[in-house]
DNA sequence: ATGAAAGCGCTAACAG
DNA sequence: CTGTTAGCGCTTTCAT
């Protein structure tokens, strides 16, 4: 009739409601026979936990930290906005929110040193690609605490998982569309960076030009602005690179700083042949920018995905849950103006 | 320090637990003073109820019933196979599903009058736009059965939901992807429709014509031809306007089917300038013919989505929950190679 | 109109 | 190694 309990399992293994527990969550204890009664007997039942009633019943709360880059970069606020509000919908789970200064991986270091290990259970941090990040994380891993990165990742570190896109594959999207947007009208491409120093932006350029190269051969690409996720650096740099070359028919801004693009374009604005356009990140003025026609698409990361595939996976690494190699992956979105959410 | 629970409010508001229960889920039979005593404890404690908690002690089931088109249309194949695996998933849900006729709205009113509404509390249904469809779902609903379409919609008749994309808006995407795709390239451009009878496919044609004539107005649109969401009616039907038409640029196919558009392709195969191609619903075939470069894009809805979509809605109406009015709006997706999940 | 008490399925001491 | 027992936060009879 309605789903088979522990009770049943129990009754039809003949051992107690203890028993069933420690098998159920790989307690030691238990003899090899008795467990393997147990086993068969769930598998007769069909039993499947009730995972709401373990939670109920264990009312321990998981402490994380998240430690995201500061600064007015549009997409870390919203990610930062998405997980203040969601906190309270987490049951068995505090959440905190720190800031780090950007790009700046002694003082993101730092801040991991300075995670106390006897008041967190987990943390998530967007990484800075370096040798200190790397032990500090390294540390923080010693001390017991679980650790993923979020949206920029720091490989061959001792992270447990990466949260977020896959960034190359993000880049060779980018030159996908933006390839088939300015074919037949072969010029210049501009790449627009933060900063090489996060690995999600070089990841991106190099996704970006291996498919360009390869498949939209006509497109020259010119060497790569870094804008440092800051608007006005970016529409300085990029107005003066945009009124030196005459045929750029393509842009392809990979960072944050994305309203600085806008602001190029907008002074720059040439009569004719507008360069097509492809930026990161859905925000209030890419969405804006979309919808007027200064950008022709938008690869996106979905924030609440992140941060809610990011809480999971803390959650599993904490209670020795397994987690799926690919947890962390995260799809990567396109968005035209037409299909805006 | 912990969360506070019922038994706070009820101390803080000096009345018993039953009391709470009644204002918390809107029975009657509380006094108006008890209950703005109960609220502002509420307020006070910032309370938040346990939904986990609730759920165990209701342990009610939902039975919720599925109406999908059969044959071999992959996107349906795929999204039945999905309910069937996470069925088990949803606690405190039953969940059936049933296949009937596609594009045969009187085996879809058959199917809706055959619903036992003592068995069943709620259903969602992929609807067939016509008028038998329509007196059919009323009666349902007059028997207290919620009602939601799924994937395609049934507009001015009794259903309380739809869940699925915003389908001009799909068609909307698919001109904007394709007409830049052909830009340069004057030309024709087909589309590939399933029937008309359906609302999905009547809404993305709609979509997509006026883009393509308001945007690209260098590309000419050739009569829709009707396949049946069958891969062999639509291979030869497309065959045929392909090899007539020597200077056909794109090809948009908005329904299912899309093998036959894979395979009049493979078997037509110019030299050069290969038609731009846009297609709807990410299966194993429209994977594969992304990868081997034969497809430029894929629209998608996501399935999981959708159905998790219509299980919450459905409960929501069953139990009384308030739903918010998008709440079964799902996003459209675009999918190149370089983005596939 | 309100309250007391017995669970929901599972976990967590504490005994044996 | 295994069993007993008392809850977790909420709902639900059944009294009052």
């Amino acid at each position: 009739m309605s789903r088979p309990t522990i009770h049943d399992v129990a009754r039809l293994a003949g051992v107690s409601l203890s028993t069933i527990d420690r098998v159920l969550n790989g307690r030691r204890g238990v003899r090899q026979a008795t467990q393997a009664r147990v086993f068969e007997a769930m598998r007769e039942l069909g039993f499947q936990r009730n995972a709401a009633a373990a939670n109920l019943a264990r009312r321990r709360q998981d402490r994380l930290l998240f430690l995201l880059p500061a600064g007015s970069n549009s997409f870390m606020r919203g990610l930062e906005r998405e997980l203040v509000e969601r906190a309270e919908a987490w049951e068995f789970t505090a959440i905190a929110t720190r800031t780090v200064p950007a790009f700046d991986d002694a003082a993101l270091a730092q801040a991991l040193r300075a995670v106390d290990p006897d008041a967190t259970d987990g943390v998530a941090v967007v990484a800075t690609d370096s040798a200190v990040v790397r032990a500090a994380l390294a540390e923080l891993r010693d001390r017991g605490v679980a650790v993923v990165t979020l949206v920029s990742d720091l490989p061959s570190s001792r992270r447990q998982y990466f949260v977020g896109i896959d960034n190359v594959q993000a880049g060779r999207t980018a030159a996908s569309l933006l390839g088939r947007f300015c074919r037949g009208r072969p010029g210049k491409i501009v790449i627009v960076a933060g900063s090489m120093l996060v690995r999600d932006h070089a990841e991106r350029r190099l996704g970006f030009e291996q498919v360009l190269r390869a498949e939209f051969g006509d497109q020259q690409i010119l060497p790569a602005l870094e804008g440092l996720d800051d608007q006005d650096i970016v529409a300085t740099e990029l107005k003066r690179v945009l009124d030196r070359h005459g045929d750029i028919t393509g842009i392809y801004s990979l960072g944050a700083g994305t309203r600085g693009v806008a602001r190029a374009l907008a002074q720059h604005r040439q009569p004719q042949a507008r360069p097509s356009v492809v930026v990161h990140e859905l925000t209030p003025h890419s969405r804006q920018a979309l919808l007027d026609g200064s950008f022709d698409a938008v690869i996106h990361q979905d924030p609440v995905r992140e941060i809610s595939a990011a809480v999971e996976i803390l959650q599993s690494l904490i209670r020795g849950r397994a987690v799926a190699p690919d947890a962390g992956r995260i799809g990567i979105e396109v968005f035209l103006r037409d299909n805006l959410p």
